[in-house]
RNA sequence: GGUCCCAUCGUCUAUCGGUUAGGACACGUGGUUUUCAUCCUCGAAAGAGGGGUUCGACUCCCCUUGGGACCGCCA
């Protein structure tokens, strides 16, 4: 079995933040790269946080930004025997111990070892028991032996030889008072169980290495390859939180980021390849690997993003670049009359133009979304009464026009602009002003030539 | 506090002992343009500090400083 296999294994506690989906990116990527698998375990064990809305928001997050779990994502509580078994094994051999310390008792030992200033290790209290009392009406935990003396290597595939003393390992809970199985257990046995060849996971996991290498080791399991990749900071600098306003994939779509674009800039965060900026999925899969996986942490940058996502946008193709916009509407603004389909296809050559996300080319639309021009005070002052002259001698010649075209279109503006004695400016403002409320927009001809010719005569009518 | 990790422009990064330290975003300048943009030109911008090793260090080693992670019967 040499088949490379990676997994991302999420708690359904809380909704996925984009850190947790670069690590699943990541190996997705490497897993792909090796024409390996890539699995989704769902890690529940805790009963209490865990929700089901969390856990589609997860898969729902992997399966917008292009992320495919092969198989169907397996359910960790599910194995929950499996993981009890295991257990009692590492009991009978010796490597587990029944501890019967209460909660008061634990919670005596962190306050003192908090008022020392020293960190909280267990004090092995039940770790040789002989001499002790088992308590009645008691249920003990399950610790697992911790080795105390010598030293651990682990060869991390990014972060290279990490070397710790033993005893800074407590004897940790693998079954808890209440029979369930803590995730130190039921990870190592899952991963063992489902051929996990390559652990990739946040740098917050590297301290559970060394204790789920011994859980290895007693098992006389064969130890996966780790790599530990660097953490995502919030741009205050810290460890990106759930309260970070734009922290979920959902935040993203919000903002109307397309999803290759968001993909390309969490790949490119904390991994790189030459000089390279842009990565199609396919460049990604062929060329990614942890040697390219950098060792500190990075910032987020919105304006990265932002500038990727234009790119993104700029490049897509327009009928797709149309749906994409048309769910955006349907999900987070007024969902698109069917009538204006054929219009914004059309336009898009030029709205994409101007745009950084989504949201913008919404802005940018509204001419045409909307059927009622809604013009400010301030653009009204500039609709003068040589402007409305203007604008009445356009609609005429426009009238006249029987077939439209950008060269009709600039024949007539350069008319008008020679008889009122004026520039551009002087007759594209009130034009644009009239057809769409707007001082800014696209482009004059691309607005005209947009609209259907009788819309124009009605929006051109109403500036009297 | 203990343990571990990290350290190149503001940000993401390239450099695998010898470079005028490169690219991208953001920023500034100039130009094209029909508004806003786009696009193009040019520019400013970095090896945290101190010791070694070496003919030669951003690159290797040590110390300091700074940042981060972990220290749950959460995952």
């Amino acid at each position: 079995m040499s088949l490379v296999a990676t997994r991302f294994a999420p708690s359904p506690t809380g909704p996925l933040h984009i850190g947790g989906v670069r690590t699943a990116l990541f190996n997705w990527l490497f897993s792909k790269n090796k024409k390996g698998k890539f699995y989704l375990r769902i890690e529940d064990t805790d009963k209490e946080r865990s929700k089901d809305e969390y856990k589609d928001q997860i898969i729902q997050s992997l399966k917008w930004i292009g992320i495919q779990h092969d198989e169907k994502e397996y359910i960790q509580s599910k194995n929950i025997n499996k993981h009890k078994e295991i257990s009692e094994k590492l009991l009978k051999k010796g490597f587990a111990y029944k501890c019967y310390c209460s909660e008061e008792e634990i919670n005596e030992q962190k306050e003192k070892a908090k008022k020392k200033g020293i960190p909280f290790v267990y004090n092995r209290k039940w770790r040789d028991s002989s001499n002790l009392e088992v308590p009645k009406n008691v249920n003990p935990a399950i610790r697992f032996k911790s080795k105390i003396s010598g030293n651990t290597l682990i060869k991390d595939l990014v972060q290279g030889d990490i070397n710790i003393s033993n005893s800074i390992i407590e004897d940790f809970v693998i079954l808890r008072k209440d029979g369930s199985p803590t995730y130190q257990l039921s990870a190592v046995v899952d991963d063992h169980n489902m051929n996990i060849t390559h652990v990739i996971r946040g740098d917050d996991h590297k301290i559970n290495t060394f204790k789920q290498k011994q859980i290895y080791e007693a098992m006389n399991w064969k130890l996966p390859e780790f790599a530990h990749i660097p953490l995502i900071h919030s741009e205050a600098g810290s460890k990106l939180s759930k309260r970070d306003k734009v922290s979920t994939i959902n935040d993203y779509i919000k903002l109307g980021i397309l999803s290759g674009a968001l993909r390309n800039y969490l790949l490119r965060l904390g991994w790189s390849y030459k000089d390279k900026e842009i990565f199609t999925l396919e460049e990604s899969i062929k060329l990614f690997d942890l040697k390219g996986v950098g060792k500190s942490p990075s910032k987020l940058d919105i304006s990265r993003i932002l500038s990727l996502n234009e790119y993104y946008i700029k490049h897509i193709d327009e009928k797709k670049l149309f749906e994409l916009f048309k769910v955006y509407c349907e999900k987070f603004k007024k969902g698109i009359d069917k009538s204006k389909d054929d219009t914004l296809i059309r336009s898009m050559k030029f709205l994409k133009n101007k745009a950084k996300t989504l949201e913008d080319i919404y802005q940018n639309a509204q001419y045409i979304l909307s059927n009622t021009i809604q013009i400010s005070s301030e653009n009204l002052k500039l609709l003068d009464d040589p402007s409305k002259k203007i604008l009445k001698n356009f609609l005429n010649e426009y009238k006249k026009i029987s077939k439209l075209n950008k060269d009709n279109l600039e024949n007539i503006l350069k008319k008008l602009i020679d008889e009122h004695k004026t520039n551009f400016k002087g007759v594209g403002q009130p034009l644009r002003i009239a057809l769409t409320g707007s001082k800014f927009g696209p482009g004059i001809y691309d607005i005209i030539l947009s609209l259907d010719k009788n819309e124009v005569v009605e929006r051109l009518k109403i500036i009297e």
